[in-house]
RNA sequence: CGGGGAGUGGCGCAGCCCGGUAGCGCAUUCGCUUUGGGAGCGAAGGGUCGCAGGUUCAAAUCCUGUCUCCCCGACCA
């Protein structure tokens, strides 16, 4: 067979590829920076789109949208925050063109008075309109949540990893006290966890960031940290404790029940399309992208095979009635009934594109009423009676989303190290990667040497206290291990 | 933005050193045979060689500039 995708351990960055590719998720676009999702890539973001969206509802938000340019003055309100995005942000300087003898260019006469920045974050121009919408405590507190694209002027950029323009969501909450606010960050912590291990099958670890990996603006970082194969952190999602940092910068009051004018108390959290990297690098192999049954956008494929049209007739009408059988159940499946490829090439391709269930029906099964029931994450295979197939297909499917999960626990659990010394946790670092948890005595010079010196950071201050101890580099007092990794 | 590699039909590449007017595999279209792990044979279509200059009788090939992509750094979700 041909092996159309890089071996990972051949060459990891290829292979991540090459599954993108093969598995018709994204492409590059003609824009430096930038992609093109595929239908493929698309349906897959949708059904996670939905699968948090249905979280946020349960958890009392809304959605709502906000503009996609924000005014200069805007950005520079929070000085934090401005330091954090000014280098990285598109500015949109001028209003229209003029025709120059065949071409365009820019019109001098359209230059902006005050230039417009395409959100690489939408706090400011949310928190600016908070402003109107907040003047009791009765009017808290605000929950939204906005669908939206963001760009951020970077300098590499990677497939899902990281693009210069991106889909993402923003929770942007407005709360009366600091204590409710808080509580919203943790909670919306939760709700990523739960959606990367119950929906994506990705265990994390949940944890605080360190200062000098805080959000910029942030009192408190709070995110879920992911193990890669290649034994490479991701973080995955963040969530922000913004104390009142923007309702200063805005000047976001409201009149409390004692009578007294107060600043209002806020977070923000994200997640982006780069979970579909994740989501790539923590289940896919060599044959191509596995991806977890509540997320796939076709969950089955049925493949009938057949020699002459007597045989496609009566193959045909055995894998209708699977399909409708396993469509009645809820079951997102296809029937791949296309004519000009063969059995062999609909098999590699389905592998390819990580649809979880494979159904392979001929001639031999209509004869014993069976059907050849394949798992795309074992790659295994067999053969099953065509009676009470659907509610098989539909246990397996639960079977399999529980199976990748503690298959991807298990592939970060031996790659995860607990080290005492500096100099064992160079070795681990050099020889296994992955994550490491060693105890640091809290200070930004110590993260910055280490940082330094082997390109390890601390990935977050895991929330499970450990026990206390000893800097693995100064030897002065840490409350507990954290945790270090080599970060995408 | 620094270091390295690469841009040639839709995709993957050869040709470049040593200039002479573009080729291979896959894909596509048509025909026949095939169909339980990426089908076979035959025929056909498709490229101003990333872009812009320059050298030359002649440039994919040499020179200059520029853009983009990939890898390694710095920055970041």
């Amino acid at each position: 067979m041909a092996q159309k995708i890089t071996k990972r351990e051949q060459d990891y960055s290829q292979w991540y590829l090459d599954v993108v590719k093969e598995a018709k998720l994204a492409e590059h676009s003609p824009v430096r920076g930038c992609m093109v999702i595929r239908p493929n890539g698309m349906g897959l973001w949708e059904n996670m789109r939905q699968g948090l969206d249905n979280m946020f509802k349960e958890t009392g938000h809304e959605n709502a949208y906000f503009p996609l340019f924000i005014p200069k003055s805007f950005l520079s309100k929070e000085a934090q925050h401005v330091e954090g995005f000014a280098k990285e942000c598109a500015v949109v300087t001028h209003s229209r063109l003029k025709s120059v003898d065949g071409g365009v260019e820019v019109d001098p006469d359209s230059k902006l008075d005050e230039e417009l920045i395409v959100r690489p974050t939408s706090e400011t121009i949310i928190w600016d309109t908070y402003r109107s919408w907040v003047q009791s405590y009765r009017d808290l507190p605000i929950l939204i949540n906005q669908w939206a694209n963001v760009v951020r002027w970077e300098m590499r950029t990677r497939l899902f990893l990281r693009t210069m323009e991106f889909l993402w969501q923003e929770g942007h909450t407005a709360h009366a006290t600091e204590e409710e606010a808080i509580a919203e960050t943790e909670q919306m912590l939760e709700v990523y966890r739960s959606f990367a291990e119950d929906f994506m099958a990705m265990p994390v670890i949940t944890g605080r960031k360190t200062e000098s990996e805080r959000f910029a603006g942030a009192i408190e970082t709070y995110c879920i940290e992911a193990l890669m194969q290649d034994g490479k952190a991701l973080q995955a999602g963040t969530s922000h404790f913004l104390g009142q940092n923007f309702a200063k910068a805005f000047d976001v009051k409201f009149q409390d029940k004692d009578g007294e004018h107060k600043l209002v108390w806020a977070s923000s959290w994200g997640v982006s399309t780069r979970l579909i990297g994740g989501l790539i690098m923590t289940h896919s192999d060599d044959q191509g992208l596995v991806i977890p049954p509540k997320l796939a956008p076709t969950q089955v494929v049925i493949v009938p095979i057949y020699r002459d049209d007597e045989q496609r007739t009566n193959v045909l009408e055995y894998g209708d009635s699977i399909f409708e059988e396993l469509k009645k159940l809820g079951i997102r499946v296809k029937l791949d009934d296309r004519d000009n490829y063969k059995p062999g090439f609909k098999f590699a391709e389905h592998e390819a594109t990580g649809i979880p269930l494979r159904i392979a029906i001929g001639p031999r099964d209509v004869e014993n009423g069976n059907v050849e029931l394949a798992r795309r994450d074992t790659l295994t295979k067999n053969i099953e009676s065509r009676d009470g197939i659907g509610v098989m297909v539909k246990d397996l499917l639960e079977t399999i989303q529980v199976d990748l999960f503690e298959t991807a626990k298990k592939r970060r659990d031996e790659m995860t190290s607990e080290v005492d010394s500096y100099e064992e946790f160079k070795k681990v670092l050099e020889n296994k990667g992955g994550f490491i948890y060693a105890h640091w005595d809290g200070t930004s010079e110590t993260e910055d040497r280490i940082k330094e010196e082997t390109k390890a950071t601390i990935r977050c201050i895991p929330l499970t206290q450990g026990k206390p101890g000893n800097c693995m580099v100064t030897g002065k007092p840490s409350e507990q291990k954290v945790l270090f990794a080599k970060a995408y």
